[in-house]
DNA sequence: TAACTTTTATACTAATTAGTATAAAATAAT
DNA sequence: ATTATTTTATACTAATTAGTATAAAAGTTA
């Protein structure tokens, strides 16, 4: 490999900021890395970091187990590359919805259909265990951790808010919604309702944030 | 080993059915796999399934594997004889809050906070990721899944009765409440909470009951 | 003490799987 | 066409782990 066409691999993806300049090659690397983490992703939604193996990553993909790790050094790396890029999707979406100029109670509602729509669609990988070592990775990288911070942070702005606004329960501390509120990125109760074949995909995410936002308790008498 | 002192094993536990003359040696061997459902109980609250290995359970135990062995014939019966008797507690508990006259909706209350307790001691084994072994073979074991329809048919009565107490949101199928509600048991979010150092066993339970029960939207005015 | 049973420590097997090495085949570049 | 690069198929290593075999140690019963 000559050092002139050396390409960023391992998961780093080739840097979107390199200008528009890509050789084909490089586009082509870039669409492998996508379908690569897309196929992680879905696999980490449906059997778990433990279950999923490497060669089975590869064969959902179609490319050859050799192939996969010149994009990622490790298992490990896989994972990782898969969460952040679920991240950075969330971040996206809050960018969006801040363009958009709603009440911070709808940003809230919105961010929340949205992880819960990725997740109908089994491509919300399912939170590391908590005393698993991927998990100490994860905290262990830098990236996934800035992100998740910022994350935090915006999420903690439209709780503030929409708790001045008096739409949100302020018996409740902004922490305990905010953990509950990613809790529903990973709500079982999503596939539970949809395995049951009842429901249409929009009338489960109407129903769980019905219930996440108005409660179980008390009837809505509108 | 004589016919005659033959003790149950295998995980279905020594008969408590018949009658009180227990040997020393039979009090023994259930107060031992007691401890062994109770470790196992523990380690698939922390590590999950997958994680925990047979070994580790033995020494956690503080016996020899092969001793481990003659009590359950596989890890997949360990861990489906923990989930059962964790689902037999809940039917003990369910129970003991049927002697109670009750409104339907403190009963669902007791025992959500009941299930919320048990997760935040970490006793309450997690549940396998969707598409699992063990999954599959929990849905096989006829006694889980006897257990299961009791559990659930015994909530859904209480789910309905506290509807017709105009206690509970009419516009959320009870299905839906039901399913709400097993999620309770698994929610990470009192591991979260109880991470952060913030707060006390009781203060999470009381928050989180709060945010099930009366949503965390529009704020509550007593 | 002597006969019997259970537990333990240890070592093993067989299966799985992350990660690597390699040579052939395919693809791209000149 | 020829050269350089990448991908693939295959086979391998090394580590982990469920489950078993066995003989010594510990405990129980008579």
């Amino acid at each position: 490999m000559s050092i002139k066409e050396k390409t960023e691999t391992t998961g780093k993806g080739v840097s979107k900021s390199s200008s528009s300049k890509l050789t084909f090659k490089q586009r082509m690397m870039i669409k492998r890395e996508q379908l690569i983490i897309e196929t992680v992703n879905s696999l980490l939604a449906t059997k778990g970091y433990d279950a999923m193996t490497v060669d089975e990553i590869a064969d959902t993909v179609g490319i050859a187990k050799a192939s996969l790790y010149r994009h990622f050094p490790s298992k490990e790396a896989l994972a990782v590359g898969a969460l952040v890029d679920t991240m950075q999707a969330g971040l996206d979406e809050i960018d969006k919805i801040n363009l958009q100029n709603l009440p911070a109670i709808d940003k809230l509602k919105a961010i929340t259909q949205w992880a819960m729509r990725l997740k109908l669609n089994q491509k919300m990988p399912n939170l590391p265990s908590e005393n698993s070592q991927l998990r100490e990775h994860l905290l262990a990288h830098e990236k996934y951790t800035d992100m998740l911070v910022i994350m935090s942070d915006n999420l903690g702005e439209w709780i503030e808010q929409a708790q001045q606004d008096g739409r949100l329960n302020t018996e409740l501390s902004p922490l305990c919604i905010l953990y509950t509120l990613y809790a529903k990125a990973c709500d079982p109760v999503l596939g539970f309702l949809k395995s049951s074949g009842l429901y249409s995909d929009d009338q489960i995410i109407d129903m769980v944030t019905k219930a996440y936002f108005d409660g179980v308790g008390k009837p809505n008498e509108k």
